[in-house]
DNA sequence: TTGAAAGCGGTACCAA
DNA sequence: TTGGTACCGCTTTCAA
């Protein structure tokens, strides 16, 4: 059975097709010059076949597509989907359909996502870059056309962007931990692209640096982005002697999976060592210990930039804006004072 | 700037229209009649160009979209993701793309974006149904029109569907529960809507109408779907006197909630209490302890609807499928012996 | 207040 | 091997 199209509808209701038109778009249309009385037969032609206009040939004809793009590194990390959330929140209120993708952080992936979003025309496109490079070609087009473009935790281009600052609160983490009586602190690095997560690993540089403490390789782990990946990067990590006495990881996810490997070896959390964290999702709250952790609202970054989009969408000529989002330092139960014992030492 | 259409890429091949689309569609076309210095012609003012062909006038023409929907009801839930994870997996190997939404576990919402998916003409629907009733109605004419519907874990309508068997691995998990000893479980059910995860709580009653034990209401907490019910949920639960010594939450997701709840009231898991739960995400191997949870595989049951609806799309006349994927029992540390000091009764 | 008709950017049939 | 051209389903002037 195919679907009823305009014509049918007008047919039925012995009008042209225009006048269908004109109906269905009577709130957004220019002229409201149509009698209450067709009206009322157009509908009823309407409800009879169960038309539904079709969305191509629509924003073929008269340009927009009520789409934006968004595209995030890997859903498989809770932040993500914090984004998602966020941005869905903020766009669907105002009539727009997100399409939404990961890149499973494959380079091809990005570049092949990339490119049907933009075959499909979309109004605005959202992204966190993880192959920066890769992706400059890409991304190109889009902004010389001026469609709305932004970009998440980094500047690219000329986008606007949605960026978190983890400058002050990523030092906040750092002295606290070492206040807390920590010299050996691990850093779990687990991203699924060289261009991720620099910015938090140069915040744990300096603030060693800072402290006079030295910057210590072998306690930096680079890993994938997966639970296991930041269990086994604990596992090494904790393995070393003298064992590190606090972790930071790249994020909560991580976090998950070192919390793991320290139960697995018979360590508590906090008394035999603490444990902190980039991103303070939902999460982090309700782990075994609650997780200290750096908060960067994944949520407030999606909305913030949904945000960004729909002013750049009724406003094209805005200047360029970079929304700061300051992070910022919370304290749990995942983090302590320094053993006194350091039996294994 | 406007976009580069065809017809500028033809101009500047000094060529006409179809032989574009001839040499854009090379593969997939039916006759490779263009010669190869056309070819080069074209293909170089493509690149000169950066053109791109509209998706959306292609499709129109052409019939298919090489979409499909997903549609699930809460992207908060760990469970969701993976089937999200394991359809992209699916279906971007065979080029179609995906149009992810969350209804957010709001009839409305579902309401919406069932319609702005069908005005999409996307080639097929992937749905977890969470109101059921209201979705009937959008969900007719797909099935009238016979685009490939599948829905997961419910059969409605005369789709196609993927579905847990929760029968077996249902039993299994009672039993394990009440062959520790357990005599006082509670359940807590925390979905969006009624009619998620029933089957799941009516094993619950069934293995203990089995067992001769009385099934008490009190035990049966009803909650929303965020960490924040599941933690509560679990809270008012371990409050009752006598406390109940084993908790089965509905999904990992609340069952993190509730190994908080239990450490927030200084309850050791198991040896004060057991906690299992249902789905086994990625994550519950990772808790502390690890979690007991019966196995349903939200990667599998992405895949094995993306593979219903690929089959479907390329075979329509197929008789309606089913598949069962069979949850099993994954015993970890949450689950133990009940303990023999009853103390606090 | 309504209708006729010219596109939007492609595809695919038929002819050359 | 290529070109001409009638659509796909809708919006939007312009006239009536």
């Amino acid at each position: 059975m195919k679907r009823p199209t305009q014509a049918d509808v007008a047919r039925l209701a012995g009008v042209s097709r225009a006048t269908v038109s004109y109906v269905i778009n009577e709130n957004g249309g220019n002229r409201q010059t149509i009698s209450e009385e067709t009206r009322q037969r157009v509908l009823q032609a309407v409800m009879e076949l169960g038309y539904q206009p079709d969305a191509r040939a629509r924003s073929l004809r008269s340009g927009g597509v009520n789409t934006v793009g968004l595209l995030v590194p890997d859903l498989r990390n809770p932040h993500y989907w914090e984004v998602v959330q966020g941005a869905e929140d903020e766009l669907q209120k105002h009539g727009y359909d997100l399409l939404i993708s990961s890149t499973s952080l494959d380079p091809n992936r990005e570049r092949q996502i990339l490119q049907a979003l933009s075959q499909r025309r979309i109004d605005a496109l959202i992204v966190t870059l993880s192959f920066l490079e890769q992706s400059r070609a890409l991304l190109e087009p889009l902004v010389a056309r001026n469609s709305p473009v932004v970009t998440l935790g980094k500047i690219a281009f000329d986008t606007d962007a949605v960026m978190t600052s983890f400058r002050n609160a990523g030092r906040q983490v750092m002295h606290h931990l070492l206040d807390l009586g920590h010299q050996r602190i691990g850093f779990i690095f687990g991203v699924g692209s060289p261009d991720l997560g620099t910015n938090r690993m140069a915040v744990y540089r300096e603030a060693l640096i800072q402290a006079d403490l030295p910057v210590d390789e072998a306690l930096i782990a680079r890993c994938g982005p997966r639970l296991e990946d930041g269990y086994q990067a604990a596992l090494r990590l904790l393995q070393q002697t003298p064992r590190p006495t606090a972790l930071l990881t790249i994020n909560d996810w991580l976090a998950v999976g070192a919390l793991r490997a320290a139960s697995r070896l018979n360590l508590q959390v906090p008394r035999d060592l603490s444990i902190a964290s980039f991103d303070d999702t939902e999460m982090a709250a309700y782990l075994n210990p609650p997780l200290t952790s750096v908060r960067s609202s994944g949520e407030e970054i999606g909305r913030q930039a949904g945000r960004l989009v729909l002013e750049r969408l009724a406003t094209p000529a805005l200047p360029l804006r970079h929304v700061q989002i300051e992070a910022n330092l919370v304290v749990r139960e995942s983090t302590g004072k320094v053993g006194v014992e350091s039996r294994r030492q």
